[in-house]
DNA sequence: AGGCCAGCGGAAAACCTTTTCCGAAAATCA
DNA sequence: TGATTTTCGGAAAAGGTTTTCCGCTGGCCT
């Protein structure tokens, strides 16, 4: 009645590929029962020393890993986490994956990862079929509305979303909160002695732009002009959208991200524009060339590896208490580089220490 | 239709874990048998409109998805392909990696990732790791010896690598004809006048390294010598060792990778040594920023995308024909841009500027 | 020295799906 | 109309592991 499974093997082994060992292998091989070597290799119980030794030799002998498959089908849960990201191109979301898959690893779970292509309309897809195979999913920059996120949430087991809040519902979250970035970003400017600052658009339903703007309404005032530049987030798009910004007779650029910066920062450079003599120019993000392009780009930095990371412990969390929605916020830092600088109009009409407030 | 999921939610909603329905309550819901309902999702075999119909609205109304794990466990396959990257903060790999997801997800495939922190002790358990939960694994740059890569493809069912070739294994593998693209930049820096040259090494274990040196042993001859500079891989590492390719009193710098060549810009412009004035930079890789600073980076370019689509195509060919070792070789294209010109000394004999330290 | 308890290990169920085998019903042909 | 083929659907096994339940053995206490 043993000899089934081995002649099974021995019959498939007759082409290239040894077909995997089993418990029931590792049993035999041991003259154990296949609970013990399960015993052994779980530590769900004790297990004297003879026994032991057996099993862990045929485990060694025939190279037996368990299979998952069969591990999951009765635990019901896959020791693994699903992460969807718009676009794995972008650092951005590359270093956030990262973040997730060491904390995970180090827990002993899987990343699984989908790429949406920065097409909302597969997120929700994406999403589901990656709970499918993993015990949750974490959620990097949704592009999707507010109602499809929160049907989301109810069909995932367990969803923690990056860089998106969502009033109201209970999604656990993880974000930086761009609102502080930017005004930090205005204060800066502001102390230079800027007054007309010229502001290069993310995407119009990105949730990191709408919290940008309530950063810019802040900070916004008499002393300070924001000059809004539809725009978007590459670079292609900063290249693009930099003429305008000129154009705007602004002494100072405000881009959506490091990336967009960049793209302008080329463009006045073709232009023959110096910055920051003429035009000064922030970014945010703080991607690992914007200290490396001349002028070194003036940003605000995040950790995006913490912010999986942190991801990844919301995930666990999310696990025990089942339906609490933590929120972190994680505030980015000002990193002042040569790309800012004061107006070069300073010595007209402006106080050059109009610093208020 | 969509109102199928929302009532779904709305049973499930009610508690706090709402266990996932089976096959069985399916069938039960339907009045038909287990076997049916999968014949109805599977399409192995025809099934009459009436239980077609009823297993249909059932499915929807209960929201069912098969178990991925039960499915798996009886196909004995999971369809899933693991990639192991060394690391996810190099904007290379992750490109590569979204090469290999988009062509996975197209066929039905999830992808897994493991991050191995450039630490060529870990690929091993992560390639092994990974194969227990996918049906292969690609390997992006492996930095382990040749003997353990060896060992690896024996235990993993189906190995695909990225830039990295073993010469007597069969293991399937895409490569970036390195030596080509190192020959082509030779080529260019020669046509221009340049007779002296500064390479900026890699790490000296990797693959691509060893390949590039191939290419430089046979680019090198009497009118073009190849002054050696240990390096590395990092924009830091290029930053570091740009002072001792100035010392070279080379007209030209190639870079072992853009990373490097922005990091020795950086610091080139740190000195205030103008570029291509004094001296000319390549990179290699073609990585997005290197047309965003400037001067725009001449460099080789190769379709990183591309990369991990061929390897996943090579991953599927693996598991039809079974021990075969195909090598795909991609040519890079040398994209000249700004950072390159004749060198200043043309008409003299030694450089006017002699940049020492 | 005998009885009781603890500890160890085996048998078997359960996890969920697919697929084979088989019976029944319907359709087709003679 | 009766026999044969085809079609369709159900029962059950298989796939590998974990875990519960239970029996057995050995040690310890009285």
């Amino acid at each position: 009645m043993w000899c089934n499974a081995a002649m099974g093997r021995a019959q498939t082994g007759t082409g290239a590929r040894p077909p995997r060992a089993t418990i029931i292998d590792v049993a035999r091989e041991a003259g154990v029962s296949p609970a013990t070597v399960s015993r052994v290799l779980t530590g769900s119980k004790p297990v004297s020393a003879g026994p032991e030794q057996r099993v862990r030799a045929a485990v060694a002998r025939l190279g037996y890993r368990p299979n998952p498959a069969a591990q999951g089908l009765l635990r019901g849960t896959t020791s693994a986490v699903g992460v969807v990201v718009p676009d794995l191109s972008n650092p951005y979301f590359a270093e956030v994956l990262k973040g997730v898959t060491n904390a995970a690893q180090h827990a002993d779970f899987r990343t699984l990862v989908a790429d949406t292509g920065e097409k909302a309309a597969t997120e929700r897809d994406a999403a589901l079929e990656l709970s499918r195979w993993a015990d949750g999913v974490v959620l990097c920059s949704p592009r999707m509305s507010q109602w499809e996120l929160t049907e989301l949430a109810a069909a995932v087991p367990r969803l923690v979303c990056v860089n998106r809040l969502s009033r109201g519902t209970s999604i656990p979250a993880v974000a930086v909160d761009f609102e502080a970035g930017v005004a930090s970003i205005c204060h800066h400017l502001r102390e230079l002695g800027h007054r007309r600052v010229a502001y290069l658009r993310g995407p119009a339903r990105a949730w990191s732009e709408r919290a940008r703007q309530r950063g810019l309404r802040a900070a916004a005032g008499p002393d300070l002009e924001i000059v809004q530049i539809p725009c978007g987030s590459s670079s292609v798009d900063g290249h693009r959208a930099a003429d305008a910004a000129l154009a705007t007779r602004a002494t100072a650029v405000m881009a959506f991200s490091d990336y967009v910066a960049l793209g302008a920062l080329a463009r006045f450079d073709e232009l023959g524009v110096s910055v920051p003599d003429e035009v000064s120019l922030t970014g945010f993000d703080d991607i690992s060339l914007s200290r490396l392009v001349s002028p070194r780009l003036t940003t605000v930095t995040v950790n995006k590896q913490d912010l999986g990371r942190r991801a990844w412990e919301l995930f666990v969390e999310t696990g025990a208490d089942g339906e609490d929605g933590p929120v972190v916020m994680v505030t980015p830092e000002l990193v002042v580089r040569a790309s800012t600088a004061a107006p070069a109009d300073m010595a007209g009409s402006l106080p050059k220490t109009a610093v208020d407030r």
